[in-house]
Parts: C-alpha cells; sequence; structure tokens
DNA sequence: GTGAAAGCGCTAACAA
DNA sequence: TTGTTAGCGCTTTCAC
C-alpha cells in the first residue's frame, strides 16, 4: 500500500489529538510531556500502519528543508567520492542531509540544477566553481541562500566563501623536490583552466625556477583541456636529444601519468633521465607501472571544512560571514618518478 | 531578500486571483485560456519580485516529487559518472529530476538514505544493490515506490526489476580472447563478491577452460576485496618458474591493472609471458604504462536503460513490470597486455 | 477568462 | 497532558 498515512489518520485511530500524534512522531513526546502510555500506542499504530513521514509537508511549514545541496562537475578521478565522505560527515552531525548532482561542465545544466535546488528550498549549496557558471552563482547569491565554494574562488566572485586547497604551496614544495633533486630543465604540463588554484601551480613553477636561478623556457610550458592528450607535446618537447628536459611538473597527475607512459616508450628512462612530480595523488598514480610522485589532495577534509562553512552560514541570520579557507596540505607522495 | 513570494502575493501585486496567478505560472497559461496580457503582467511581476516557485508546497499538493533517487555504493572510478549522465539524460527528458547519494557499503547508512528519499516521496529509486543492505530494499517495497537495481541482481530477492550489464558474455568473450592467443595456464584474479554478475565471471573462466579442454588450477584461483591488493597473491602465483600461470583474467580492471606492474617488477614480460585482460575498462588501464586488455562495460546505456525502466515502473499504476534486462555489450578494448 | 475556496500533511500557538 | 485550529504555498474544482 502506497503510503498515504498521515499524522491525522494515527491520531484517530489512536484516540487522541493530531498534536499529540505530532509530537510524539517527531520525537518531542519527552519535551511535550506526553504519556509514555500515549506514546507507546501512538508509535505502534505509526508503525503498525507503516507510517512514513512527509517530508514535504514538514519543510513546507517549518520553511527548512534541512537539505544542503552539492554540485559537482563530474564524478570523475575519486575526488568526489572522498570530498563527499567529509561533508556528509560533517552535516550529518548537525542532522542535515546532502544531495547531490552534476553538470558536466555545462553552464545551462548546472542553472537547471541550481533551480532545482532553489526550489525545493535547500537550506544551502555547496559548489565547485567554474567560470562559465556564474550565472548560476549570482542566482544561488540572489535568493540569499548561503553558497560555499569547494575547491576553488573565481576572480569575478571575490566575496563568496570558499574552502579551497592551498595549491600553491604544495605546488611549491613539488618545485622545490624537484629541483632538490638537481633538475635544470623543467617542463610544465598542467590544465589550462584560469581558475586561481589552477594559475597557482603554474606560478608556482615560475617563482620556484626564478628562486633557484634557474631558466623558465616557454616553449616547455603546456596547458591541456581536462580530458586532453599530452602525447604529442611530450614527444615535440623530447624529440630534441641535445636539448629537452630533466623533469616535468604536472599540474594534474593525469598529465604526469601519460607522460610517463609516453616517456618510456620513447626509450627514456624515469627517474633517470626525466623526473616527475604531479598534484593530487589521483588513483592510477600509486599504481605499480607507474608511480608518480605526487601532492596529496586532503579532499575529505577540504569537503568536511566546506561542509563546516556552510553550516555557519546557516547559523549565521545575517549571512555575514565571509571566509576564504586555504587549507595547508604539503604532503609529497614519492614514488619512483622522482627518488634521487 | 530571502524569497518568501508566493503566487497569492504575485497575485494581488497583479490584481488578479490566486488560481489565475497560479496557472500562468506553472505554464497552464494556455491551456486555460488566459489572455496573453494578464499572463504577460504576472509573469512580469514574479520576475520582478524574484518568485522562485516552492517545489515542497507543489509536491505535497500533487502528491508526486517529480523526483528519481539514485544510490551508489561508492563514486570511485569513473562507473558513477558515466551512469549518472545516462540516467539523467533519459530523466530529464520525460520532466524527472535526479538526485544521488551514496552509502560506502553501510547498510545503516544506506537504510538512512532511503528512509529520506522516502520521506521525501522520491517517485522511484535506482540503486546497486548489496547483499547487507537487503533490508533497505524491502523497505522500499513496503512502501510501493518502484524500485531499480542497476548493475547486478540479489539472489534473495529475485523479483526485483533490474538492469545490467551481461558479465557472463562478456568475460566469456574475455577467455575465449586469452584461450585463442594459444595461453594454456589460467590464474584467476577476481573480487569476491558473492553477487551473480560477479560470479559470473569465475564461472566463464571455468566454463571457457573446460569447454576449449585446459586444466583449472584451482590454487590459480583468487579473490579479493574491493580495495585488495594482488601484489602478494600474484608474487606467489609467479614464484615457481617451472610452473606458473601464462594468462591472468582480472575480474576487475583494477587487479589486472596491479598485477602487470608486479610481474613486470619480477622481471616477466606483458604479453610475453604473461597475457592479461580485465573488466569494466576501468580509468588507468588505458594508461600507456599499463595497456591492459579489456572489457568495456556500457556503463552510460546501463545507466539510461535503467532510468527508462524506472519510467515504465512510474508509468504503470499496478506496478506490474518485472524485467530483467541484461544488456550484451561484448566490446574487447585490446591493448599491449593481450596483443599477439 | 477569472475568482473563491478546499485541502495536501505537518507544526505550533493557544485553549482547555 | 491533551485537543483545536490556523496556516505554510500550491493545485484544482466549481461557480460566476
Amino acid at each position: 500500500m502506497k503510503s498515504k498515512i498521515s499524522t491525522a489518520m494515527i491520531a484517530e485511530k489512536a484516540g487522541v489529538g493530531v498534536s499529540t500524534a505530532g509530537f510524539v512522531l517527531s520525537g518531542k513526546a519527552r519535551k511535550m510531556k506526553i504519556s509514555e502510555k500515549t506514546e507507546k500506542r501512538v508509535l505502534d499504530i505509526a508503525r503498525e500502519l507503516g507510517y512514513v513521514p512527509n517530508a514535504m509537508a514538514k519543510s513546507l511549514r517549518s520553511e527548512r528543508s534541512g537539505i544542503v545541496g552539492l554540485l559537482y562537475n563530474h564524478l570523475k578521478h575519486n575526488w568526489a567520492d572522498e570530498s563527499l565522505n567529509g561533508i556528509k560527515q560533517a552535516l550529518g552531525k548537525r542532522g542535515y542531509s546532502v544531495f547531490l548532482s552534476t553538470h558536466q561542465f555545462d553552464p545551462e545544466l548546472q542553472m537547471k540544477e541550481v533551480e532545482l535546488m532553489l526550489q525545493h528550498r535547500f537550506d544551502a549549496i555547496i559548489c565547485i566553481p567554474f567560470k562559465e557558471g556564474i550565472e548560476a552563482y549570482e542566482r544561488i547569491l540572489k535568493t540569499d541562500t548561503p553558497l560555499v565554494f569547494l575547491n576553488d574562488t573565481l576572480d569575478e566572485l571575490p566575496d563568496i566563501n570558499v574552502v579551497a586547497w592551498n595549491a600553491r604551496e604544495a605546488a611549491d614544495t613539488a618545485m622545490r623536490h624537484l629541483i632538490g633533486l638537481g633538475r635544470k630543465r623543467f617542463a610544465f604540463l598542467g590544465w589550462g583552466d584560469q581558475r586561481p588554484m589552477f594559475r597557482a601551480r603554474l606560478e608556482a613553477f615560475r617563482s620556484c625556477l626564478q628562486a633557484a636561478d634557474l631558466p623558465v623556457n616557454e616553449d616547455w610550458i603546456q596547458t591541456f583541456p581536462l580530458a586532453g592528450s599530452v602525447r604529442g607535446e611530450v614527444e615535440r618537447l623530447f624529440s630534441d636529444e641535445a636539448n629537452r628536459p630533466d623533469a616535468i611538473f604536472a599540474g594534474l597527475d593525469v598529465y604526469g601519468i601519460e607522460a610517463i607512459g609516453v616517456l618510456e616508450e620513447m626509450g627514456l628512462r624515469v627517474p633517470e633521465d626525466v623526473a616527475l612530480v604531479g598534484m593530487g595523488d589521483q588513483p592510477g598514480s600509486g599504481f605499480p607501472s607507474i608511480g608518480l610522485s605526487s601532492m596529496a589532495i586532503p579532499s575529505e577534509v577540504l569537503g568536511s571544512k566546506a561542509a563546516s562553512l556552510a553550516l555557519e552560514l546557516l547559523d549565521d541570520p545575517g549571512n555575514k560571514v565571509a571566509s576564504k579557507i586555504l587549507i595547508s596540505f604539503n604532503e609529497l607522495i614519492e614514488r619512483r618518478s622522482s627518488v634521487r
């Protein structure tokens, strides 16, 4: 039987008023000093009838949904999985639930998802910002729904609360590690994304080289689309035996992983001829045939901090919180691609 | 301003009745023969006031949420991403939205998520079944909420509608490919999961060997936990130079990927000494340093079919649909691990 | 074409 | 302690 059981029916069957039944069923029996006998009777009948509370009626009345929306660009790699765990844990403790959706970097799709979350009166929204999606974020702000950016900021929306990995510091660590290995000729393979935390990787690349008095070869700085292949560029970069890099800093592991394969196909040895370090410690980097050293991203912590920030926003009626939380996490996972 | 704008307010401001405003705002102006002038006035005021329809009120009244819930065990690998795309596409066409959550194989967590979805009166639920989660599925069934299993069945719940990849056929294809390479001594590395579609991999292993009059060495059949490492077993299996496998069938790519690395560390050549084929074409198998041949899983198609099945269930008031859809998809992605 | 009004299930203020 | 009642915002029937 489709659950059409309401508090009123239960109240009637139990021979009590709706409010009595309501209090019991929403766990406020104690607070309202309902007699244990009555409470038990109501609960028994509810169980017997297969009562399922109607969350929409509850939210409609209480003006809050108890749900935080989570908007990912995609669920690839393990990033979403890990950060979601952090988020759910932090929000669960406070009685909030999480619903998640993705938009595959499609601004229109994102707008649709946002509209849906707003219509369902989600109490807050956490999302991974991307430049083309700005309209949707502005839409959220207009409704005064608390918004938290996870993992990056947008230059165009500088006032939004954000929790992100301090990729700049991590990239510095990675670069200093490679420089410490005695490498002199550096190439950069990175994502062409222009968000601050991705630009930071290239900035670290440049500034660490300068600080170490090493040359920055602009022709060896290459960026790619997210799902792009680095094969062609790697082959080009290493075609001139007389003048080729001896180290690669990969802004995302995925580029480093592919590069290792291409280099070995070309007969170059890793790390003897070319040392590599990547960013993000993505699944794959640790496979025995790959062994790409990488800076680990603290996904779960990021998620949990973002959730906490969202909770702060929710607790603050004025929405006045303004936090830019950069998590410093500079753990280098050393693998064969950069052993001494 | 927090969106506290209701249809009633808009109606008042526009000088029309609530129902008129309601018809316009829910896109039924045409059907109700509202004059274009009135329609425009209402819409203008709605926009001006920043009206956001209240989905909970709507659902409460209309007794349907327009949401299909999706319950994954985790979001690792790219499986969730791809199947979600298929699901969203199929459901979007019919005006349904999707909300997703995960439970990390924790039955209690899954039960909580299910309870939440039921309370929110999700119109249907699609999930990846796991044995320990049975209680939750029974809970769903008791409320008469349409339920679709994606990617596998459960022996204990044979009547549930399901869409899954025909892993048996695919595994047959993989095994026949290895046998066609002339390999004689086969090892199996698989997930210890007991669901039918995972058992099918091992069944295919055995039956293909028997059909080809090749020996089945029970000691070379090894299963592992999902996140387990095959290193120890692979080292053991190949320690006896006089008697070791010349082919590995990996029930999941992840085991094959690690095995390739371990084998090469041990000085064995892939595929000359050992040929491998995996299942699922997970990200990583195609990395140049790995090159694991694999049977591709049609994730997006599976998602889309599961969504269609859910829609069928929704359309059928009696809930009488009973489909077990096994998608045959036997595409072998040939990589270096099994070239002739 | 448009307006009035009932009611979805739940909460909470108010009475008793 | 328990019962009564007024909405929350929306849909939809019925009357004008």
